[in-house]
DNA sequence: AATGAATGAGCATTCATTCAT
DNA sequence: AATGAATGAATGCTCATTCAT
């Protein structure tokens, strides 16, 4: 009785690779409960009880699926510390940077970013590690001095991944922004603000 | 207000509203799926056949929960546009005020918001009509002079709800900070920005 | 606590004529198990447990409707024994006048006759106590010469009552044929046969 | 045959059939409404959810019953047209044997018949078309000098169906007569007819 | 004479999961 | 490596019926 976990031949770990791709279109699209097992298997063509040849249970693959974003997402995040020393000027420039990339991995990424941002009941884990790490970031560059110093920048990492997230939801994964421009937008309000004597 | 076609009296009226509001309750916990029927109607001491005496299906509930909360939201922003002609120093008092009242509606709102906001498909409908009347309001107040004009403020409003909405969940909800506080810190972001030249 | 059988007033006696009268309409129409007891007594702008207030149940309403049916068919073919002594030549006038009647009273009810002959489940018996009759009275005609002898009268009934029956659901209750042209053709065909030398 | 696109083998199969079985036992004595998916199956000694491994739904297997018979009785008839050129003595044993073989054949399938004939609401097309093939054969008997021309005979053929069905309820199936005997008795019905010259 | 309110009992259908082959 | 066959466990919904008012 094959079980998860066990080591498979080559026809057995491309048939997990394809289940895991199916899964992710499904469940990206139709959200946990609405998404069946038998449809997630059948795009692969093979049966319903193939699916157990390699997940323990639905829930089992959900948090594969869980995992695989949040782990993809940290190597990101991990990266896109600004290297301290640079000069004021590029500041904006490096942030925007960082920024790019995370809309652009989101953008490489739809479905899972769908599941691992919005579908997952695990997605406020999920945001809050990704809080951290932002704020950590944050954290360095203010006490850099690249930051005015009188602001709470666990706030400010929540506000920016709440930002994040919600345009990346309502203008990214619906193609009306390209992460480019969203980063530059966000560079520009997080550090002027609104107020018009900052023109 | 009786669906099925039936005459209530006050009676019929209250069990109504009892359902109504241990609806809330349990989808707020439970998401839509996992919420059964029979547990919301039996905590108000009725058997399952009676929640049909006042709601068509467990979706008809559901979609007047969403209506319920997005009413009432709608209700709160439109008050919350603010009267032009005031002073430039009372500006972030005002915009804070607003920003308050919503989250003090939330706050004491807690289970409907979490239906309307995280737990409806609706949900990014609801954000986007919440953004619309944002954006409103913003446009206005830019054109006012309130605001820097080389700024987007379709997008500072959806930036704006996005944080609200994440903030919402992570701080307000779950206790850790109160609407005043809240209100405050995104003024003071959203107006300054982080730029340290804007001490 | 008001239960069937108790005599009623005016009002109530009028109530259970117009919940008949829906009934009827209803179990035509959708047959016994897809009839239900709102949608009759909607008709009469009554609310469900008024049904209860002039029937015992559903199953003893529909009884009514079936002993209505027999006793007025009953009725009627107790009417429509031959007088003997009638010439050979007024033969066929005679019984074609019969099954007009019977006709008749089936189009004038249609209705009621559908649940009676094709609806009930006690049809069967409804349509053995027809034949009954209807074989009585051939008997009689035979016996009083009208007939030849070497054929089996109450076979003979029992082929009438399914010509009767059938005709009545496919011809005159979709209105294709009246009552006066069904009993001739009946008349022809079962006095002369098809035979070509009965030409 | 498996409906639900799944590929059956040997035993699917015999599942299937003894579905099928089952199905027409129940429905044939308990009416559609009546019958329960649980009662079919758990004769076959399955579950409930076993049912729908082959069935879409209970009226999807209702409507194969109906077909099974309405096809089984299409082609029987389409045997029973007479072949010309007989003589008019063989005439009415030729018919005698047509109706003989129809009898059989409901008396070999008691139940289908009856789900056919009796309880199916499609039973009215299906008489219909019974009535058709009829027709046909009796036009084609009737200008081949068979019968009289003064007779409509898609009204014979109406009749001829009455007779059948009713004979078949009453007579057949409650084992009162054999198919032999019924044939030949309405042969003499309708060949000769009731009238007392025809002695 | 009528009804607002409520319920008991039932039933079709869905789906994740198992296991022998 | 894969599947045919089957099931346990739910759950939404319907409807006839009751009873206090």
């Amino acid at each position: 009785m094959a079980r998860p976990g066990r080591r498979v031949g080559a026809v057995g770990e491309k048939s997990r690779e394809l289940i895991i791709e199916a899964a992710i279109r499904e469940f990206s699209q139709h959200g946990y409960h609405k998404t069946k097992i038998s449809s997630i298997v059948s795009q692969v063509g093979l049966t319903q009880p193939s699916f157990y040849l390699y997940f323990e249970s639905k829930e089992a693959i959900f948090k594969e699926l869980e995992n695989l974003f949040q782990s993809r997402l940290q190597d990101l995040t991990k990266k896109s510390r600004l290297e301290l020393g640079i000069h004021f000027n590029e500041l904006s420039t490096r942030i925007r940077e960082s920024l790019k990339n995370i809309f652009q991995f989101f953008l490489e990424n739809k479905d899972l970013t769908r599941i691992g941002l919005f579908i997952s009941p695990e997605s406020k884990l999920i945001k809050e590690k990704f809080t951290i790490q932002i704020t950590e970031n944050l954290l360095a560059e203010q006490s850099a001095g690249y930051f005015r110093t009188n602001v709470d920048m666990g706030f400010v990492a929540k506000s920016l991944v709440g930002v994040i997230m919600h345009v990346t939801e309502s203008l990214l994964l619906s193609g009306q922004k390209d992460p480019e421009s969203l980063a530059a937008q966000i560079v520009d309000l997080f550090l002027n603000g609104l107020s018009s004597n900052s023109e």
